[in-house]
DNA sequence: CTGAAAGCGCTTACAG
DNA sequence: CTGAAAGCGCTTACAG
């Protein structure tokens, strides 16, 4: 910020020969001004190139104009299109818009809330990235949040938007069953509290109750949604010689690793082992083979999210949950569409 | 930023019963305090969940404390490992973090500069992100800017970070010519006035010419750092008819769909034909077969370019060049490490 | 349609 | 070590 002396709205003002308000609102359109006036602080503010700053108009109008997005982590193939999804909507939306990823909450002390009311007019809020007591201090204070990923404590009245995990996963294992014939599934789970991972566990229960098949617990291990995690987990269960004919993986990045330690073990996928994933990530296709897996609009979930936080400030009604339908994608991994290869 | 009333620094000040400038100071440690006094502001901050407003300060002190990143897009696989070094250097240097894509440049009329002066303290970027117009601008009022892959405007005397885009490509080529004996190489170029795409046409180039092979310019199409139109290109190639013996992919994403359009077509990689990318992303690894390419240290561009906008924000010198250095990575696509599969 | 003025919530010389 | 006060650059009633 050092630099030449820059303009202010008293310098556009003195330069249109019009007071301060007036350019405020001609530059605001709050207001209706004179067209010839007008007209004379427009290319008073173009000849000076004349930039309002944003932090004296937040004070003045009580408004950031900016949204806040916080990620535990922003690399992640994952959240390439919630990002995308998020950035265009707020962009549309007029807003501005901050990111932070809480990886490591900082020693010692204070949590150093980077992203709150102090600098933001709302906040989007994935999964495990925020502590239950800043969650309620945001609701206590009445603070628009949304949440991604994640069903707010209860009776906290905050909203969410999320996909259809657990149907979903409970389609994609019931596939695996009935067409093709598998019976001893391995599940790779996320990350241990993570709300998708849950309810995707409790979609494979379910696919499994549903055809009388017993649930084996040595068949369900950690897959981190993490693709060297589930390699190595793969490739340990291998050395046990535990015995599975398909896996169904709690991502696709798992799905990655899996299909590696499979692979290098000399297992032919899907004629050996059935393999599937889930979200539908970009890189989902072009595996070898193509893998099969639940589509999650994550784009989507990003730009609803958005549009809701937006309702949110503006005051309106917003709905408190917002769950996005999923869509089971047959590939190849799964044992389908099988093609003939040289 | 309705809600209930937030406290101010006028409050805190009453409550530990000293000036509002006491209470600035112990929060900024800008001036030493009492340890009496001290302790009794900080309990009064806690009590209160004081946050200063970001506004006030900046207003006053006339810092932003945030950064702006400005992108021509925020997916895509090469953005990952840029956003996640921007990101947490940003974070770990105390700014906060604004991010804008520069999508679509409004039609109509005025460029609306989302990221600039009114609103941070220096900005980071990338190619393509931003009209030379508004470089000039931003250069002329001496606002601190740092370049991502891209050398600016002559004399302009703005800082950049990029990678050895040149010699990078040409190592690979020449590989490719040196130990597969290729001579028929294709070029995958990316986007038109990309410089990153310019300077890898460069050291293909210099690498054909340094072996003597005479440079058909039918070899070189576009593979616009994308991989859908990489496909498509190749599927357009194959059809034609073309000769070629190896693909030297822009970058990895190109790689990828040149690789979907070449086995499709039945060609066998890298027997039949040998491909090779650039960046080295994180799935360059896990295609069939691995990918050989040039490691770009894309985080670390992030994370350096973010260290010399701090230090040009705090008015330090800052080298006007900094060019990462780029690897070899050889896996099997080239024809190297063949290993033996059923 | 327009202006004078108060006020947003901080930081920072200036005095003591 | 501490406080009173000016000032940062806008927006927004309030008057006219």
């Amino acid at each position: 910020m050092k630099s030449t002396i820059r303009p202010t709205i008293a310098i556009v003002a003195h330069k249109a020969e019009v007071s301060i308000a007036t350019v405020s609102r001609v530059l605001n359109g709050t207001a209706p001004v004179d067209e010839a006036t007008a007209a004379r602080v427009r290319s008073a503010v173009a000849d000076l190139n004349y930039l309002p700053q944003a932090a004296a108009r937040t004070l003045a109008s009580r408004r950031t104009n900016t949204l806040g997005l916080l990620l535990p982590e922003i690399s992640g193939f994952f959240f390439q299109p919630l990002l995308r999804g998020v950035e265009s909507a707020t962009s549309e939306a007029g807003y501005d818009l901050m990111v932070h990823t809480t990886h490591k909450p900082l020693p010692g002390g204070i949590p150093r809330r980077p992203l709150a009311e102090h600098n933001t007019d709302g906040l989007l809020i994935f999964t495990d990235s925020v502590r239950l007591r800043e969650l309620n201090r945001l609701s206590s204070i009445n603070f628009p949040v949304v949440l991604l990923h994640q069903t707010p404590p209860k009776a906290l009245g905050i909203p969410y938007v999320t996909i259809e995990n657990r149907s979903g996963a409970r389609k994609l294992v019931e596939h695996l069953i009935t067409i093709h014939h598998c019976r001893r599934i391995l599940f790779l789970r996320g990350p241990d509290g993570h709300e998708d991972s849950r309810l995707r566990e409790n979609g494979y229960r379910d696919a499994l109750k549903a055809h009388n098949l017993s649930l084996d617990s040595s068949l369900i291990k950690k897959g981190g949604f993490n693709r060297d995690e589930a390699r190595a987990t793969v490739e340990k269960i291998l050395l046990d010689g535990l015995d599975f004919d398909a896996v169904f993986c709690g991502d696709d990045d798992s799905a990655v690793g899996a299909l590696q330690a499979l692979r290098q073990a000399g297992k032919k996928i899907p004629e050996g082992i059935a393999l599937v994933g889930f979200d539908d990530q970009e890189f989902a296709s072009t595996t070898t083979p193509p893998l099969t897996t639940v589509r999650a609009p994550t784009e989507q979930v990003g730009r609803d999210a958005v549009r809701m936080l937006v309702n949110l400030i503006q005051g309106q009604n917003v709905a408190l949950r917002l769950v996005h339908p999923t869509e089971l994608v047959i590939r190849e991994s799964c044992g389908c569409n099988l093609v003939k290869r040289r």
